[in-house]
DNA sequence: CGTAGGGTTACAA
DNA sequence: TTGTAACCCTACG
């Protein structure tokens, strides 16, 4: 709850204040839903509005906050009346019921009159009622002629006179009697200025005159204070409101005083009465005494006279009936008289004293009076008195209230006026807009009008000239129509309308002239032109392609032409130059063949001296046909022009080189006895040659069978040696066990030499390995240099000295082979183990998925695993024969010294060719699997 | 729900 | 301490 939450800016109230204008104040939601101040108000609700215009009002009212209230209730009371005459508004305050708002007199009267007017009106009721003097007080009518008689009254007078009689009678100035009003005694005393028994006119006239100053002062103030307010500011209204206030508040605290006063002195004043009407019945009673010795009676204190008053009485009393029945009687003279004269003395004696005694009683009652009547004059002092506080008690109030109407009336007023002259400006400002607005659509119509003056002349215009349209198409109608008529029958003169509603019958047909088959003929004919020029056109174009090519074949037929010139004379050049040539070769090949003819002449001669020679020889050309064969094999350079016989061709050109030879020589005899030479020579050759082909075919059909025989031992021996390898496998495994089994029962004292011995077992296998691999080794060596010393010693003569080390290469070659071929097999043969491992472990775990059955799986799983491993270890140790063949060339020499060597090729076997590699990976593989398979088997059973 | 009036309270002079 | 301005509460139609 922060204090001020939200402070109004000036925006939010200027807001608001235009919004009480537009909506007036109380209709807050109206305003707040305005679209023209919604936006700027749209945090307050409709009591923030209400609230801050009450505050801006009291602000503007210049009234306190707690002022205010007091006076808002009477403000909308006066609202309605603020305009009525203030004689009325007294009497509203009066609450006479029938108070109506009151034609207004003050109009023609100043604005200060009506307050004097009713107080004077006041005076001039007395005035007429004691000027009237009427006996049982004065009617209403005759009061207000009096007045119409003396003054000039308002319209309304009478209505106002007799609500004033009213008010006055019912104020208790006067006192109503049968419809008539005479003056009540209290003011009667004072107005008529009748003392009734002791009134000292000093007294008398005090009152009055401060009355009437009271009255003319306060009249003449508050006729100042009203000229005053109608000029003077909100504040000083106000200050001269609280300073009348304050007045009225200590004219009544005053007036209350003196109604105490009063009071006391009315009690007094009744006592007083009281006690004078005792005194005088007792002087009533003794008027005659009283008038007879008025002058003797004694002075007498008055408090004797209360003390005795009362036995003097009765004695008197008795007195006076004994001289009433002693003048009544007249019978007792005598006696009587002397009784009488005694008693008359004594009684004359009594009255004297009497006398005395009613002297003093007198001069008491006289006292008494006068103090009655001071008595009565001061309590009608303190009558006057306290009717001037009342009256002026009243007036103030009056006053008070009547400012109080006044300041509020005023306010509403000036509320009212102002809303009304910003509803005036409001009305002026829309006025003058719409003023504008009458002023522009004015101006618009204006311009409207003179458009609307040249269009009409345009019209006026257009209409000239329609008409004359019109004219010439008449005459054009007249024209057709006539044509028409023509051509229909005789001529016949209608009227124009007529004429138009016959050529607007007609058929289309009978003015179409161009109609159908013209236009259509037109068209088609201009189509026709179209489609003419169109083609035109494209021949044209086409005449012109066809002009360019054929002047490009021109140009080419101008150029073939010139080709075909060039050529005939190359031709014929040619040609003849040819037969030339032809002519030339044709001479050469004459004597060419001649020389030919004599030389083949010569050839066959010596050819059939030659086979008359050979004829004996033949025998032996027959068994050397396949040697023959051979030397043509190695001296391929031979002729190759006649083709005969093989065998004769064959021994014609074995011949037939050293004869050419011989022939070129020229010497027969001795060319024929070297040739003869020669070829036995040749022969022999030839049939060294043989043998030594047959000895090396016998060699080779011998190694062949050894090889064979060697393949078929090594195959044997691969599975001997797998065999022994899976044997040793087991030995070792168990041995493994066996180890473990020792080394878990002295685990703790020999940490360390386990290892040791685990190290020492790679040492063995890697020995073994190695052992079985030089064995290997060198039983090949061994036997494969033997059977070169062989093949060395068979092949004899010594001659290849220089083939010791082809030999060794090639022996080498075949080592390689021969291992390879071993270390082939046994990864064949251990593959095939691998493979039937992989199925049995297939077929295990297959049964195990599909039975589930836990019972012989692990054992199987186990035997599986075993011999896995098992054929891991024949890999690893057949494995190194591959490598050994290439490495250990130079240690073949160390034969078994080589316990170092072995570590270093165990070593060394890290590094084995990826065949073998993968499959011992494979192993290994199909290990795990089984160890994976039995784990979980464990598990399961588990 | 809208309006009016009375009352309360934080803040500034 | 008092006045002001904003806010809250309640009654009424």
């Amino acid at each position: 709850m922060g204090a001020p939450k939200q402070k109004w800016t000036a925006e939010e109230e200027a807001a608001l204040k235009a919004g009480v204008i537009k909506h007036g104040a109380g209709k807050w939601r109206t305003i707040l839903k305005d679209p023209e101040f919604s936006g700027v108000l749209y945090l307050r609700s409709n009591v923030d509005l209400k609230d801050k215009w009450r505050n801006m009002s009291v602000m503007v009212n210049g009234y306190g906050s707690r002022e205010k209230p007091k006076l808002a209730p009477k403000r909308v009371h006066h609202v309605h009346r603020q305009d009525e005459n203030l004689m009325s508004v007294v009497q509203s305050d009066e609450d006479i019921p029938d108070a109506k708002p009151l034609p207004v007199s003050s109009a023609a009267l100043p604005v200060v009159n009506p307050k004097r007017t009713t107080v004077r009106l006041d005076n001039l009721i007395m005035e007429a009622i004691t000027s009237l003097k009427e006996p049982g007080g004065s009617h209403k009518t005759a009061i207000a002629s009096y007045i119409e008689e003396q003054y000039w009254p308002p319209n309304d007078f009478k209505r106002i006179l007799s609500a004033k009689l009213k008010y006055l009678a019912a104020n208790g100035k006067l006192i109503k009697v049968k419809r008539k009003y005479r003056i009540a005694p209290t003011s009667a005393f004072a107005e008529r200025r009748v003392s009734p028994l002791f009134f000292e006119g000093r007294q008398r006239i005090s009152p009055k005159i401060e009355r009437d100053d009271f009255n003319i002062l306060t009249m003449s103030q508050i006729d100042l204070d009203l000229g005053k307010m109608r000029t003077m500011t909100a504040e000083q209204a106000a200050e001269v409101a609280a300073r009348a206030v304050a007045e009225a508040e200590a004219a009544i605290a005053v007036a209350e005083e003196a109604a105490r006063e009063a009071e006391t002195a009315e009690a007094d004043a009744e006592a007083a009465q009281a006690f004078a009407e005792a005194a005088m019945k007792t002087l009533k009673g003794r008027t005659a005494p009283k008038m007879l010795g008025s002058i003797l009676g004694g002075p007498s204190g008055r408090f004797e006279l209360d003390g005795k008053s009362q036995k003097e009485r009765d004695e008197l009393h008795k007195d006076i009936e004994q001289l009433c029945m002693q003048q009544a009687g007249p019978g007792y003279l005598a006696a009587a008289t002397r009784m009488h004269f005694q008693r008359t003395a004594g009684l004359v004696q009594e009255i004297e004293k009497l006398k005395r005694q009613l002297v003093a009683c007198t001069r008491d009652n006289l006292n008494l009076q006068e103090e009655l009547s001071e008595a009565y004059r001061i309590k009608t002092q303190l009558a006057e008195l306290h009717q001037a506080e009342a009256a002026k008690n009243m007036e103030a109030e009056k006053q008070v209230k009547f400012f109080q109407g006044c300041v509020a009336a005023a306010f509403a007023e000036r509320d009212t006026s102002i809303m009304e002259a910003e509803k005036a400006k409001e009305k002026e400002e829309s006025m003058s807009q719409k003023f504008n607005e009458i002023q522009q659509r004015l101006e618009v119509l204006n311009s409207d009008v003179l458009e609307q003056k040249r269009l009409n002349d345009a019209l006026e215009s257009d209409l000239v000239k329609q008409e004359e349209q019109i004219e010439t198409f008449k005459k054009v109608v007249n024209k057709f129509y006539e044509i028409r008529q023509y051509s229909l029958e005789g001529f016949e003169d209608t009227s124009w309308d007529d004429k138009c509603a016959c050529l607007l019958h007609d058929s289309e047909e009978m003015w179409s002239y161009n109609d159908a088959s013209t236009s259509k003929y037109i068209s088609a004919l201009e189509e026709e032109v179209e489609a003419l020029r169109n083609s035109l056109e494209k021949l044209q174009s086409k005449l012109q392609v066809g002009l360019e090519i054929e002047n490009h074949l021109k140009k080419k037929v101008r150029e073939l032409e010139m080709k075909q010139v060039l050529w005939n004379k190359m031709v014929t050049t040619r040609i003849e130059e040819l037969r030339r040539y032809h002519s030339q070769h044709r001479d050469q090949i004459t004597s060419l063949l001649g020389e030919e003819r004599s030389y083949l002449k010569s050839i066959i001669d010596l050819a059939e001296e030659k086979i008359k020679q050979f004829d004996v020889t033949r025998e032996q050309n027959l068994e050397l046909c396949r040697v023959v064969k051979l030397q043509e094999n190695k001296f391929g350079d031979l002729h190759t022009s006649t083709d005969a016989d093989s065998a004769l061709a064959s021994k014609r050109n074995d011949e037939g080189s050293p004869d050419i030879v011989a022939d070129k020589e020229g010497n027969l005899s001795e060319g024929l006895a070297q040739a003869l030479q020669e070829k036995v020579s040749a022969l022999l050759l030839l049939s060294q040659q043989e043998e030594r082909h047959l000895l090396e075919r016998n060699v080779c059909m011998a190694l062949q069978k050894k090889t064979e025989e060697l393949q078929r031992n090594l195959l044997q021996v691969t599975n001997e040696k797998v065999k022994v390898l899976m044997e040793l496998a087991q030995l070792k495994l168990e041995y493994q066990q066996l180890q473990e089994k020792v080394g878990s029962e002295i685990k703790q004292d020999f940490l360390c030499d386990n290892g040791e011995r685990r190290l020492s077992n790679h040492e063995r296998d890697g020995r073994i390995r190695n052992l079985l691999k030089r064995t290997y080794l060198r039983r090949w060596m061994g036997m494969l240099d033997s059977g070169n010393e062989a093949q060395t010693s068979k092949s004899g003569a010594g001659s290849f000295s220089g083939k010791r080390s082809t030999d060794m290469d090639f022996a080498r070659m075949k080592i390689e082979n021969a291992t390879l071929k071993e270390s082939m097999e046994s990864m064949d043969h251990l593959i095939s183990a691998i493979h039937r491992l992989r199925l049995a472990l297939l077929k295990v775990k297959e049964s195990d998925t599909r039975e589930g059955t836990v019972s012989g799986l692990p054992v199987a799983l186990d035997d599986i695993i075993s011999e896995a491993r098992l054929v891991k270890i024949a890999l690893g140790s057949s494995l190194p024969i591959s490598w050994s063949a290439e490495a250990d060339d130079a240690s073949i020499c160390e034969s078994f010294h080589n316990r170092l060597t072995d570590i270093y090729g165990e070593h060394s076997s890290e590094k084995i060719d990826p065949v073998s590699a993968a499959g011992f990976e494979m192993v290994e593989l199909l290990i795990l699997a089984g160890q994976i398979l039995k784990d979980n088997k464990t598990i399961k059973g588990s």
